[in-house]
DNA sequence: TGTACATCAGTGAACGCGCGTTCACTGATGTAC
DNA sequence: TGTACATCAGTGAACGCGCGTTCACTGATGTAC
């Protein structure tokens, strides 16, 4: 039964949302896609309309969930640069990290990026870019800025993954990871 | 047909070295069974006669390869602290993460911990206090050296994961993650 | 030291299950006239 | 504006496959006598 093209694109969004959720909540290769399209409220034969396969999907996905992430924090400071404490404040928290749905797709799902195809590498490479730049925009003017923006964006990335793999074990592990790394972090960012 | 208790002995220890080598290249999930006893010269079914499931394989594995690591890292050096240089020097290189196989099972496995069992949790938390405090031993005299350590565990877990994530479709990007993250965690390790 | 037998590491068929993808089909939408 | 029909988003059964785990069985090892 076909649907109108707003209809479709509208699901097509529904794929995207509910595959970038579960993707970083349980990684690419521990969701199915049946699941995925049941939570897009379709059945398992339509994402296949949409997207050549699941590697497709996932690449697609990773970009647009890290995209409307990434507008949501540079979007209300017009031309400032982003400052690193909001990024801090916002993506390295224990709210974030319990509930990886809802966190940055950089820092969800690193680890297993290296697994996927090329799509999916390509739309990672893209978003680390894009996000180190910002972090970059917003570091005093001293030497080695660039490796310094690539070396916050990294333990970042390693806070979230340690603290979200100590959770089970140790909380307060879990939670004196992410404070100490934001901690350092602000220092670095400050000018020195 | 029975085997000597030597034997056995040596079996667990293929197992434990096929699955650690086998999880870090390609995931917990990313790797059947099957395919782990087979590398250690086994059938599938062997597998059970050592370890309750695959579980329990993991999480010893885990600590198996992570203990052997360290103590390569640390043995050679009677009683100094371990050098932050030396960690990087063997631990964030081009060479590792091309064959996460031979890389420290905190770099190669960590975004993956969070989906696993607790006695994986366990396993992993255990490994990276133990090398946390290393990296603080290692380190100069002031404050905050305890987040410090921290934050640099953090970097050298995230750098790996991105140089990894990236390199199907930028290895100078990639490179120079390692790189750029190498060149200011020795700047941080040097006293202040 | 020699014999009888219990132990148990390892084997491989079998289990139920979920996976990604394909495909013939449906039927409302969109379009050409 | 009304009609005929091509398009195509979505359906759901079916595919072959590999997964983790179980279990009856094998037969050399280890042990009790």
């Amino acid at each position: 039964m076909r649907v109108t093209k707003e209809q479709a694109a509208q699901n097509r969004q529904a794929l995207l949302d509910a595959a970038a959720r579960l993707f970083k909540e349980r990684g690419i290769d521990g969701v199915g896609v049946a699941e995925i399209c049941a939570a897009a409220g379709l059945t398992h034969g339509a994402l296949y309309k949409h997207f050549a396969d699941k590697q497709e999907l996932a690449a697609c996905a990773l970009a647009d969930s890290f995209g409307r992430g990434f507008d949501r924090l540079t979007r209300h400071k017009a031309d400032a640069p982003m400052a690193l404490d909001d990024l801090l404040a916002r993506y390295l928290t224990p709210a974030k990290r319990d509930n990886l749905a809802d966190a940055c797709p950089l820092l969800a799902s690193a680890c297993e990026i290296g697994r996927q195809g090329e799509a999916v590498s390509r739309s990672y490479a893209e978003s680390f870019v894009t996000l180190r730049a910002a972090v970059l925009a917003g570091l005093p003017d001293t030497p080695q800025r660039e490796a310094l923006a690539t070396t916050i964006v990294a333990a970042l990335t390693g806070a979230m993954a340690i603290s979200h793999g100590v959770l089970k074990t140790d909380r307060e592990l879990a939670d004196d990871v992410l404070e100490s790394v934001a901690t350092v972090l602000r220092g670095l960012g400050a000018a020195r």
